[in-house]
DNA sequence: GGAAAAAGTTTCCTATAGGGAACACAGCGT
DNA sequence: ACGCTGTGTTCCCTATAGGAAACTTTTTCC
């Protein structure tokens, strides 16, 4: 297995080709599929006809959105990835890599941010790795908060969140925590050692 | 103020109700009101007829599924929102803790998705850990591709990530990635072990 | 292997989606 | 009043979605 080159940052060529609804079918037999079911049982659940799935799942059809909608549901498809197809997203075609510890860094007082990806501008989420520095803290004074959602996975280090209306949350390496940024939330390091986290932030 | 769940884990309900027929035409032509559009221009920017977007509005008629996707692009309307009413902003004041270990798994031949929350619906992002089983492939065949965003985090072994119109990229653990998800991509672990990798996606 | 059952596809027909064009109905200025 | 313009609706016709059943393929079981 020959070594492949690192390489890029940023730009790549421009994916020129529209993905057409060729895409339909096969994501809908793949949900299918998925939950083990057959046509019959399918269509039957969506209360539709055998044929009509078929050919939805062949891509011989423009399906009604009503059908579409019977479909998701018994599917359990999530309703995004179906319209396909539209993008408007700033990273489209594009690939940003981050080698380990080659963030660019950001320093406070109580975390070192190092951020995941080379610019900001194009991209919807913000990830990002957080080393909580440990310290002794035993009123929590100093919320977050900003309009979105967060969510926080613990890469090494004891530490707790605290998030305004619960309860303090202790939490280790490999646990998770989705949340609502808009809350006032902070961390403290519980280690002797600081505290490492991945972060990944989406406003709005 | 609202009281504290105890608990952790699972929350929202999950209202999967669409809008019947009286609601569609109601929240389509909502919307392009707002836009200030009128049929004309909106059908145009749609690239459907202007009898069809009326009879639409009017619930004359069960537009098909393509129709509804052009209409939403031009409209900008909030997918989910097409097919379930009520519950916006679903994560306001939520939090959402999963245990290392603890999320819903999801097993397909080549990978293992541990789901980071507990329910989806009233999240745009969606967090897993997959564990990407080591296996020998010559030939990458099986692109995954959905529209959206995605940020990819390695924290355990060694592995390939295929992606559409770039060089194949070997990572290792700490290297993350952030990339247009309607890129064809895949990946393959290349170490004797299985890799591990934190996934979050954002849709759309 | 062969028969039977199950899963999936194609055929056929009817109801209707979708678009063009005619129609209706405002406002607005002269 | 009168056109005139811009907006939305209705009519009409063609293409086709959707379902029942016929047909084909795959799987299962003896």
């Amino acid at each position: 297995m020959e070594p492949i080159p690192s390489e890029e940052t940023g730009l790549g060529p421009d994916t020129a080709e529209a993905p057409d609804g060729e895409i339909l079918g096969k994501m809908i037999r793949d949900a299918r599929k998925e939950k083990g079911l057959t046509l019959e049982e399918a269509a039957k659940a969506a209360a539709i006809g055998r044929s009509t799935l078929s050919k939805i799942e062949n891509n011989q059809t423009r399906p009604s959105f009503e059908i579409i909608r019977r479909l998701m549901q018994t599917l359990e498809l999530e309703t995004p990835q179906l319209f396909v197809q539209s993008s408007q997203s700033g990273v489209t075609g594009r690939r940003d890599f981050t080698r380990t510890g080659e963030g660019e860094h950001k320093e406070t007082t109580t975390y070192d941010h190092e951020l995941l990806c080379s610019e900001l501008t194009s991209k919807r989420m913000v990830p990002y790795i957080s080393t909580i520095k440990a310290r002794d803290v035993t009123e929590f004074d100093n919320w977050v908060r900003h309009q979105g959602e967060e969510f926080m996975f613990v890469l090494s280090g004891e530490l707790i969140l605290y998030t305004e209306h619960y309860r303090p949350l202790r939490m280790g390496p490999g646990d998770s925590v989705y949340y609502d940024s808009g809350m006032g939330h902070g961390c403290v390091s519980v280690s002797k050692e600081d505290a490492r986290v991945l972060w990944v932030s989406l406003e709005g």
